[in-house]
DNA sequence: AAGCTTAATCGGAATCATTACGAAAATCAT
DNA sequence: ATGATTTTCGTAATGATTCCGATTAAGCTT
């Protein structure tokens, strides 16, 4: 996933292309890390000064249903980050202090089949948090 | 642990044994699943028609800070629920209809630590949701 | 058992994230 | 350029959670 193909996407789902959503995409394109909507208001502020929440909001939801978007839920608050240039299923290591992400190998769902053999399993998540590398906790 | 343990941690740490603290304990102790606040406070209307949120979200706080509780996120509010009998640590399945849980054998970290060599772990989240087998979609 | 100290609770207001909505502006196909 | 449809703005509404001053209750001391 990139810049042009989820515009290329937008347009095949019959959604307009605005400098709004170029600019979020390309904004949220350039931070290898999960955005709350506030962050991503923010990030655009300088280009736009008067963008609505309600515009951030219902992108990001949009973005996320196309796929453009990986969303995840961090203390409570919706975070949302480009999706990752790998397209296979994956998670992610998160970083408590700068945020940034690293994509894992490992998934478990293949392991816990076999102990819920007795249920439907829909979804499932599983995220790793601590600190990168640049981040070591200096203490 | 039981509501006796709970309550005799509450002593321990210098905390009141009041009617209500015990009252949402045995309340939470017979559920097997995740509730929300709210769902806690109406579970207790009948017996304490007036309590109020503040006291049921500063006692959900403080139970799960002494690990009687198990706090989750699940889409966007706090869910918490009696901390499972077994004491080892665990993850677990949850029941997208009725929400009731079961206790997973799997947790992945073992496997992903060497995926992270260059990172300090200190926390992941795995929880695999879906349907159980008194709930499977009826469709 | 009464008094005292401190913690717990109430009731309601404040905060924060998120969603909703009518009016105005922008996009895209024609 | 025109018109139909989306998108956006500005702001209000909602819902969960937290905060706060005043009141009440627990548990210790005598």
């Amino acid at each position: 996933m990139n810049v042009r193909d989820a515009i290329q996407l937008l347009k095949e789902h019959g959604y307009k292309n605005t400098d709004k959503r170029k600019q979020m995409l390309e904004f949220l394109a350039s931070q290898d890390k999960y955005l709350t909507a506030k962050e991503v208001l923010e990030g655009m502020k300088a280009d736009f000064p008067n963008l609505s929440f309600d515009t951030i909001y219902r992108n990001l939801a949009l973005f996320s249903e196309l796929g453009i978007l990986e969303m995840t839920n961090l203390s409570g608050e919706k975070h949302f980050r480009f999706t990752c240039a790998k397209d296979e299923h994956h998670h992610h290591f998160i970083c408590i202090e700068c945020g940034k992400t690293k994509q894992l190998e490992t998934c478990p769902m293949e392991q816990v089949k076999g102990e819920l053999s007795d249920c439907i399993i829909a979804d499932h998540k599983f995220e790793v948090y601590g600190y990168c590398n640049s981040c070591s906790p200096a203490r």
